[in-house]
DNA sequence: AAGTGGTCTAGACCACACC
DNA sequence: GTGTGGTCTAGACCACTTC
């Protein structure tokens, strides 16, 4: 790490061997392979088989966000959670799922809608569609007493998931829920998570003006 | 990873120890410790010496989120990269900057304000500050040829950065900068980060509408 | 074919936290 | 004290990629 940061080794550049640089070091090459895979893990160094390792030019900083369940999230900041179902309903995939959720238009989704209070006030907005296909089960669920988040983390375990952020206007009828003005920057979460290649649920996750998601590298 | 996801040791409990799982497996002690120590950093597992290893109760699934170079981050949308400086100017730490960034009103800092496009149209409108006490020599820099986030990328590497990100309603200088209308809503990255305990730079960027910052889990 | 990193083994000592 | 995980060693074989 210190030869990276004071440029002894530069950006672009092949380093020694872990035979080489364990003789260097007087260590096992064992050690020298783990300092090694946690500065490529890092993205500070390219590593390939019989390729060598390289610095990387430009190194990528990664900052890990955490992906909070909501009501442990609420509570953190210390107020009281509950939430409330606004609308469930069992529909055929729209047209606008079908793409990102890799179904077709025989298949059933469950639509549900659901706010996030802290300490009574609208905290976030919850728009969710879960596929039937994959997680039958939750056709039984009138999800008053667990939320689908939670129910779906004991139910429902993914193997991987997209997740984008961004921001919009809010809508009269989101406005009217989040208890805030037509129009108000709102910051968006939208997530959909897989099992395999089978897709579990697609969720876009309104949050009250105001809000912030913060991390730290 | 099978025994958490099937429950088969469930959130909470203390699993067998190293030794044990080795023999069971009939593997060595180093490829349990390995296989525990990368569940553990992955939030399923917490460790502790003496007190063994247990299943997270709650895990938090965490996401990483590359922060990239943001003229990387246009030419690989296959754009082309170029920044504006719109404003340069030195002055003494403003009031609301002496908390976040742990300065006095003595200290300089150099207020930057500039846009990046992608293909000529508004891409991002980034407003920074750099502390002059820690690097003094960004007051000869013009950032003319190469940006700031780049300058200081190569001229002062920092340890540690706080990172939130949030939504936000364009105001009408923002607008006509990014080429928007008032009110519309504008994802916003603030970062602020450190070498050690000292401020680096402070910057806050505002993407043009409809900019999403995706990931994967 | 050859050289690099990826992984594993069997053993050892240590640091820490709990008793 | 004592038991747990944290780390290291010396050696081995393997997988991948480039030549």
């Amino acid at each position: 790490m210190e030869r990276i940061s004071r440029k002894i080794w530069a950006g672009g550049e092949l380093i020694p061997g872990e035979v080489e640089l364990a003789q260097e070091f007087g260590c096992a090459r064992a050690t020298v392979n783990r300092a090694l895979r946690e500065l490529a893990e890092a993205g500070y160094l390219e590593r390939r088989r019989k390729g060598g390792t390289r610095v990387t030019k430009h190194p990528v900083r990664k900052a890990t966000l955490d992906i909070p369940i909501t009501r442990l999230e609420i509570e953190q900041r210390g107020a009281r959670y509950e939430h409330k179902i606004l609308a469930r309903i069992i529909v055929k995939a729209p047209l606008a799922l079908r793409d990102s959720m890799h179904l077709n238009g025989e298949n059933h989704l469950l639509h549900l809608q659901s706010l996030h209070n802290a300490d009574g006030a609208p905290f976030m907005l919850e728009d969710r569609w879960i596929n039937l296909e994959t997680v039958p089960d939750a056709s039984a669920e009138d999800f008053q007493t667990i939320n689908a988040n939670e129910w779906l983390v004991e139910n429902a375990p993914f193997t991987k998931g997209d997740i984008a952020f961004s921001a919009a206007n809010a809508t009269k009828s989101e406005a009217k829920i989040l208890a805030c003005q037509e129009g108000d920057a709102i910051f968006i979460t939208d997530r959909t998570t897989w099992h395999k290649d089978r897709s579990i649920t697609s969720v876009r996750l309104a949050y009250a003006p105001g809000f912030q998601r913060k991390t730290h590298i």
